[in-house]
DNA sequence: TAATATATTTACCTAGCGGTATAGATATAC
DNA sequence: GTATATCTATACCGCTAGGTAAATATATTA
């Protein structure tokens, strides 16, 4: 587990991260549940023994492989909600989704979606750790959005809440659009339809 | 697998169509990668060789759970459209969705994204047919809407093909909200920011 | 070089998968 | 009543799943 070189032992003969990579893509094209530990290590390029030796099990590999998606392929989302105007912000956040879900190299969905949306009772701990990922990406949306409403980007009347609710579901209706087989122009017409749901001055936005 | 009375052997101990409802509650619940034979057997009351007998194999048994999904749960589709109204079709099609989301005795999801949405090589043809299922759906919100068009409900430079997968986007992403737990209200107001993309007369929805 | 610690390889384990053969039960047709 | 057709129950098939024991290979430390 420590990555840190001249440990005692005979070193490992493959690089961990590389193989954690290869072991993402896998997760990400073919769920949770669909990936089977031989696909695993075939794309890992490594065997059995040694997979549990690096990483565990399959579910914690799933977990390392997951923080490895937010730390990278999905890492755009930082970068996005880090611009200064609210609105941008999330143009930004789309354009990132839309790279992200069109990218040539990878399987085309989002792994928060893809990975365990419904599945088997031994998959639950993994489905439910997803929920949770994707309820912390819509809360990162609703607090920038809240930062907006405090700079004047938005209206002081935006229920910041629902529309990062609705941001999210979009987005998220985007990944299964991407995974039948969108392409980017379609994806990127949906976004723009998505932001005429932008609040107005005139107060629009959160009236239940 | 002829329903008609008065075979001329033993007759069946159960009825079909109850056995099919539950096997749909079970692969909309778990997905069909994630539903077992025993799950479904154990659901729907009967044994092994008793499933294969009335519906040939896994595979086909989930063709026909889904068909009955078609004519059951998600039938109220065809009402929607049906409406006289564009617009009001489309709320109404909304309306139906969240109805069907939050019904307490459904699984929270539908069953045209829960069913297979990444999957092993195994549940591939599954998947390729749950991907026409979904864009033969957009297709009939696209008909509907080209409709509106020559109705005068929309406005005649309307991009309908956009409109439909737009719309279609956003009822797919709320139902990956549903099965995180979102509740009706919550849903109720992700489809309201949406509909504030539909076309005003000033000709605004289809602007490349 | 000897001792030790770690990695890799091979071969295997148990459990559950989707699917089925066979024998027994229960209806109709004659 | 007997023959026949169909359904049900038990027990099983081969296969793959996730996971591991034991032996071998290769590095560091002394």
């Amino acid at each position: 587990m420590q990555k840190e070189s001249s440990a005692r032992g005979r070193p490992r003969a493959f690089d961990a991260d590389v193989a954690l990579d290869r072991a993402l893509q896998v997760f990400w094209r073919k769920g949770y549940e669909g990936a089977s530990l031989s696909d695993l290590t075939e794309a890992m390029g490594i065997n059995r023994p040694s997979l549990y030796a690096a990483f565990g099990n399959k579910e914690e590999l799933f977990r390392k492989a997951l923080d490895r998606y937010k730390d990278g392929p999905a890492s755009y989302v930082c970068g996005a909600l880090a611009e200064p105007n609210a609105r941008l912000s999330i143009e930004k956040l789309f354009a990132g989704v839309i790279n992200l879900l069109m990218a040539p190299e990878n399987p085309s969905g989002c792994m928060l979606v893809q990975g365990a949306l419904a599945c088997g009772d031994e998959s639950e701990p993994i489905r439910r750790r997803l929920i949770e990922e994707r309820a912390a990406g819509e809360a990162r949306v609703r607090e920038r959005l809240e930062r907006g409403v405090a700079d004047a980007d938005l209206p002081a009347d935006t229920d910041c809440a629902d529309l990062a609710r609705f941001l999210t579901a979009v987005i998220q209706g985007m990944d299964v659009q991407a995974a039948s087989g969108a392409n980017r122009e379609e994806l990127w017409r949906v976004a723009q339809m998505a932001m005429r749901a932008w609040p107005t001055e005139a107060g629009a936005a959160g009236e239940a």
